[in-house]
DNA sequence: TTATTACAGAACTGATTGTTCAATAAAATT
DNA sequence: AATTTTATTGAACAATCAGTTCTGTAATAA
């Protein structure tokens, strides 16, 4: 990738996540992300589409990041507890959420996000179906298996959004038990 | 209330509702509702200051509508099953959504109506909070009021959204079933 | 060195929002 | 019934924004 692409990309991501961080992304305007940016109105569009399309492509790095980051630490972390278990996936996300790396805790308690919380379920999602089998309790067992993953993956966001919302005040590792105790 | 104002009022909410179920709350445009309403630019914005608060109003009247007809109703049948059980909002709430009056439904699945899930959760929450001693269970006991206030709200919105995305194949007892199961 | 590619910057169209105002029609008041 | 008040109309208006197009320029790759 040519370097210039690189930097105006870059640039662009960073003057949208510093206008997240202070208003919702409807109130957001593309000459706002611009002049931010430093670049050309041409230029933003000969990288992104439109608003949404910017939004799409921040999510997918930013959830890269995320759950890449994510299977490194449970690496790191092996000694400490049992990562087989379903609780570590968990814990480590909230872990993840707690540093606020880009400031993804902005989209995720913000009131104009409802894009930004469809790809995080969807990107949850596949990690629940995988470790579906591992929830399994007895009382939940005849229920239809999208609407466990469903909840499990809901509870989760509304977990993180409770915690976010309320300032993050406690541990990752006391939000994991709320967490699961409710699961 | 004149009876002018009062005519106007409800072709803006007829339209609006109309263009609900066919787009997204931001695709709409004000020349839209008014062409559809038939009336004014003028009087639209004589009535409402802007989409927005036009949304908000419209919510309020649903929820009037939804959960007085939730009391009368509860009066109805309270010869078939005990009112005081926390299933009984419940079930009466999903039979409601079931009725989809006012096509409340588009608004529930749809996916750019964070601003109608505040509402809907505002006056679940409260709600919830007289009921909340009810579905204590010992295991989370320890866990924030308003963790637990949360959870159960959210988990009812996420359930209804579940329902109604699938297409209400199941009636409101097997959804208030699986409600509770997950609770 | 040359050819390719990305960017700047400005101008432009079209859509949308929200306001204003004078004329008209409906409703309330006397 | 006559008068006053109020709501609506319809059009025109400015302001903002999205997205496009173009030319000249600078950086990169061949």
């Amino acid at each position: 990738m040519d370097r210039r692409q690189r930097k105006t990309r870059e640039a662009i991501f960073r003057a949208f996540i510093e206008l997240l961080s202070q208003k919702d992304f409807n109130q957001i305007t593309v000459g706002e992300i611009i002049d931010r940016a430093d670049i050309g109105r041409a230029t933003f569009y000969a990288h992104f589409e439109t608003k949404d399309y910017l939004l799409k492509e921040l999510c997918e790095e930013l959830f890269c990041h995320l759950f890449d980051s994510m299977h490194k630490d449970e690496n790191h972390h092996r000694h400490i507890f049992d990562c087989d278990a379903p609780s570590s996936v968990f814990l480590h996300l909230f872990r993840h959420l707690q540093k606020n790396d880009n400031n993804i805790l902005e989209l995720l308690s913000g009131s104009n996000n409802e894009l930004f919380l469809r790809y995080f379920k969807e990107n949850l999602r596949r990690l629940v179906e995988n470790q579906l089998s591992t929830f399994d309790a007895e009382k939940s067992a005849h229920l239809p298996e999208s609407f466990r993953v469903n909840h499990i993956v809901s509870t989760f966001v509304e977990t993180a959004r409770w915690w976010v919302d309320n300032g993050l005040k406690e541990t990752p590792e006391k939000i994991t038990e709320y967490f699961l105790t409710v699961l």
